[in-house]
DNA sequence: CTGTCACATTCAAAGAACTTAAAGAGATTC
DNA sequence: GAATCTCTTTAAGTTCTTTGAATGTGACAG
């Protein structure tokens, strides 16, 4: 029972290497170099999974995951942005993708996105992590604690993503801040810790679930012990 | 059951440093001085895990990595890169490198991503240590005894964790500072027997455990008779 | 039995790592 | 073009780790 996957990337080296590590994952793979094509694909058919480069020529990646949600397809969208382009990547969850990945990327780390992807949208409808009180609802980039919605800003919630993607794990704020900046951002500055900071008070203001512990040393620990 | 590892590294000191390091962690080791010798290796037989310098004379290490997975072999490759080369870093990855460390780096981080590396690979999901009733979750960074939790602080995690790796055998304290401290660290304190009598201490307050031996003149074993 | 050497223990100073507040910089909105 | 929002930097304050040195202990050789 292979899925299949829709793979919209127009830098050719890149996509046909995708094809192939996703065939050799025993995914079904249909690919399309530029907009057109794959808005064509995505509507003739029917996918697991779609994988989506922002840059694309002829009709922009985000007009296809517009056009695939107002189509009322369900399937998750994985959008994938060459820049750390904030705008894109918050106007492409916006419009209805569910996940994305700042190139370049680790092969491995596409491979668990998809994974996590599928098993979601085969289980429930609406992608979501949760971690006792605290839920994400990754298509409507909204978090909430205790049923009581939070407004993060678009730093934050990419942060507090990783870290919910990797419950109980210490991440080092090397691998925060590879995954969260481009290139080597010169780091003589503290950004993460200000920001997790933020994120414990919006999170947890009271003070008693400590969803993030400090790992001295060693990085973050997103964490939840019992609820 | 030992894994295979490939390095190509043109430094003729730090390859051998490697080599020997990753011997005795009981990988089995074949290397090559440059480009064209490593893409023979490569071709010619099935690794576990490859590590490849980006910088090689006569045959790019990209290059390698490319050949590699066009005959579409599927172990992890890390790639090396000097410290200013962002640009090979991405094409790395995007030829199918799965991890890259920028030089210099600490001994100890590297065998900490082959390992990681290599556990995905084959695919098990949660890494621990375990030597009795001490547990160690290597994901978490956490370590109990008896099932009881116990704090450790970095430098103490670091050293127990290089002490369950190789449970049973004598570790000099020679070896324990050249794996814990950036290479020619000049020591003339105690600092190894200082964190071993705190380790002892959290590790088994009560003493009869004692987990951790002294070997006079030779260094430390950790071991645990019956349990 | 005694002296020496290797290791153990203890502790306080030095240093790293983390938190927090505040304000600068850049972009966007009205 | 002022107001607002977010991200980033700076810096001061705080807490926790690491380190080196002094001192204590036990093993082993002679």
């Amino acid at each position: 029972m292979s899925k299949r996957i829709l793979l919209v990337e127009d830098e050719t080296k890149l996509r046909e290497q995708l094809v192939e590590i996703l065939e050799r994952h025993e995914y079904q793979v249909d690919h399309a170099a530029d907009g057109m094509e794959g808005l064509y694909l995505a509507q003739k058919f029917n996918f697991d999974l779609a994988i989506i480069d922002l840059g694309l020529p002829r009709v922009p990646g985000l007009e296809i995951v517009k056009k695939i949600r107002e189509e009322g397809k369900e399937y998750p969208v994985l959008i994938l942005t060459a820049r750390a382009d904030w705008q894109d990547k918050v106007d492409g969850l916006a419009a209805g993708a569910d996940d994305y990945l700042v190139k370049p990327f680790h092969v491995q780390e596409l491979l668990a996105r998809l994974e996590a992807m599928i098993r979601r949208a085969s289980g429930q409808l609406t992608p979501t992590l949760s971690c006792g009180p605290i839920h994400m609802d990754m298509r409507g980039k909204r978090v909430s604690v205790s049923e009581q919605a939070i407004d993060l800003t678009a730093f934050e919630y990419n942060l507090l993503h990783y870290l919910m993607q990797r419950p109980g794990e210490v991440v080092s704020k090397t691998e925060l801040t590879e995954h969260l900046y481009e290139q080597d951002y010169d780091r003589d500055s503290n950004v993460i810790e200000v920001f997790v900071g933020r994120l414990r008070k919006k999170l947890d203001p009271t003070n008693d679930l400590r969803p993030i512990e400090t790992v001295r040393g060693q990085g973050y620990r997103f964490t939840l012990t019992a609820g």
